[in-house]
DNA sequence: CATGAATGAGAGTTCATTCAT
DNA sequence: GATGAATGAACTCTCATTCAT
């Protein structure tokens, strides 16, 4: 039984993440989870007794998979190039910003203003400095190696995910263009990288 | 009666300013409304027929006080140096930062996460807009007399912006510390100031 | 005063008649009387205070006009043949049905659906007896000057006005055609002329 | 449980028809309803969505039972005299128009004034049909065997049904009394039989 | 475990009616 | 007389939550 309910559980979560994506947090009732279940009300409650609840368990879900920053580390350690990686990184970030239907931000933010968590507990910071911390790595790991000039990695890695974020919560209220984005990515590695022609000119 | 009529609104305006500050956007009902302002149900709906309405409404007086950005431009046609504008500016911006209960910033961001906007009519992208446009201009002064290095004074307008606007989104959803502030103040500038010591030592 | 009073009063009652012609009896609002004149809330309450009141009114005046059932009578004392006189009434109830949407038709009887009326007072009934009366008369004459063959002619005119009230409903809640009307008037009118043909043959 | 559902979905419809039947169409609430039934708001709207779906389901039910014009058919069939069948179906018809506070009569007129069906799927339309030609073929079987004298069976059965429906409307927006049925339905038998008095006479 | 009918609180909305101006 | 802002009752409808089966 705790091996098919667990399933079951599962099954809600994922069920109930497509929800979220779908209408933001604050819109989901019980009644869309239940709907888009197919199971009973009822039933539904004998695993969880709130949206919250449930959203808790879809970010937590949401966790587990990306908590490896699109395998960025993985790559740090093969002797990759820093700047391939930080371009790759940000292609992600660049894929996820222009699929502003297709993910959990909204839900999230959504979230988080409804309910203050205590700083420590909160995922969205917990991530956001996670990816400082990677971001700042490969920046130092790039300065190293003669691909960056940076004076302070990690203000410079705090300054790209703060411009991603805000790049972020545009999109999600606005809506942006690839060429925003892409033009944002530019200055960014603009700013790090050594030009050949300038070292050249030295 | 049309002069008390419209004293009427505007105190329906700001009082509902307060609700929708206190509670957000999607939180706000009309009975919120009704009762922080001591009026009956239907006289609310005398003035407005939605919390939509109402919120706009809110919106749109923000705007009014807000549009000339602080005073940042009439400071530009006075000679003032660059960087103390910049400064005040972002000491402006650090202030509304920290006061995260005081403000429509996540009352805005629900509203537009729940009704898309036509691009050309969004209040946030014009506000936006509009700061990087004055940004851009104060730091263009600021080269031109010699304060400022920078190669691309919009590029950098709109990376202040966008780190800004993370910021924001950051204080609503996980409150940030002063020190948070001001250490990515402090990085914007120094990547625009041209100090005298370096200038000095070279 | 007085005098300005009534002409506002019967404005009030000439502008509600359209109102409650084309919205029936209990869709219509103080409000949309109100609208409909261009008067203000409280400034109709000071002639009625209830829908009810003011349909009273309009049915009273309809009265007036229309209590000679459309000259008949007249007629009847100039000598006219009495299938003609008759042929002319039908032709006047068959405009009528037909246009079920510019009259108080549907408003009547919502109407009287909501308030029983005593019958002694019951404008619809005194309108049915009248007409009754009169085509009765009507028949009578034509059949002393041998036009028409008819043993009971008040009981061929209330077979006629009830036919024509009957009619009256179909055509309010299910819309009847020219063709239907026109083959109830004939049947009727065959029923009471003795045809030169049968005439003849006999 | 759907057997459960169906009874209970039954007992709205049946409870609702009493309410009907009473307060007429517009004048019912869901509240009403709800009230009739016994249970609560928001039970009702797991049923059914508003009073028009209610009335409906009342109308349809109705229909059922009422489809077969009270068992005329039938009769025709065992060889009864037609004149008798004719005079029973009156009769039937008279209990109706004299117990004006225990039908849908009213209530059915007033939600046809309020929503405009297309002819074909007009209830009233229909029924009034059925029973012309019931009649029509009634009267067509008396002239057959000699009972009755009629040229246009239809065009009697069709004038018989009008004046029923005068009747009706007269029966809901003033009252009228056993008398004028009695004497109403008389006219309409005379005009039909041929009198062996008559003819013996002749 | 699972169901889904049932409940009732609460939001939105409309209107007749009043009343200070 | 006349205005129209204001009130509050009443209605519709939706959901979270419970509970008998």
């Amino acid at each position: 039984m705790s091996e098919k309910s667990e399933q079951k559980k599962q099954f809600i979560v994922d069920t109930a993440r497509e929800v979220f994506v779908e209408k933001g947090y604050k819109n989901v009732t019980m009644k869309d989870i239940v709907d888009a279940c197919g199971i009973s009300r009822g039933g539904l409650y004998l695993y969880f007794s709130s949206t919250q609840e449930i959203f808790l368990e879809v970010l937590g879900a949401e966790g587990k998979g990306a908590e490896d920053t699109g395998g960025v580390e993985e790559l740090l350690g093969k002797n990759a190039f820093a700047s391939d990686i930080l371009a790759l990184f940000l292609k992600e970030q660049k894929k996820e910003l222009l699929h502003r239907k297709n993910n959990l931000t909204m839900a999230s933010y959504e979230y988080f203003f409804a309910h203050k968590v205590p700083r420590k507990d909160n995922l969205l910071k917990k991530r956001f400095d996670t990816s400082v911390r990677i971001v700042g790595r490969l920046i130092e790991a790039g300065v190293e190696n003669g691909e960056f000039y940076c004076e302070d990695a990690m203000g410079a890695a705090r300054n790209i995910m703060y411009v991603l974020e805000g790049l972020k919560i545009a999109s999600q209220t606005r809506g942006i263009t690839e060429e925003t984005v892409d033009r944002e990515i530019l200055y960014i590695m603009q700013g790090l990288i050594i030009e050949n022609d300038e070292v050249g000119d030295g």
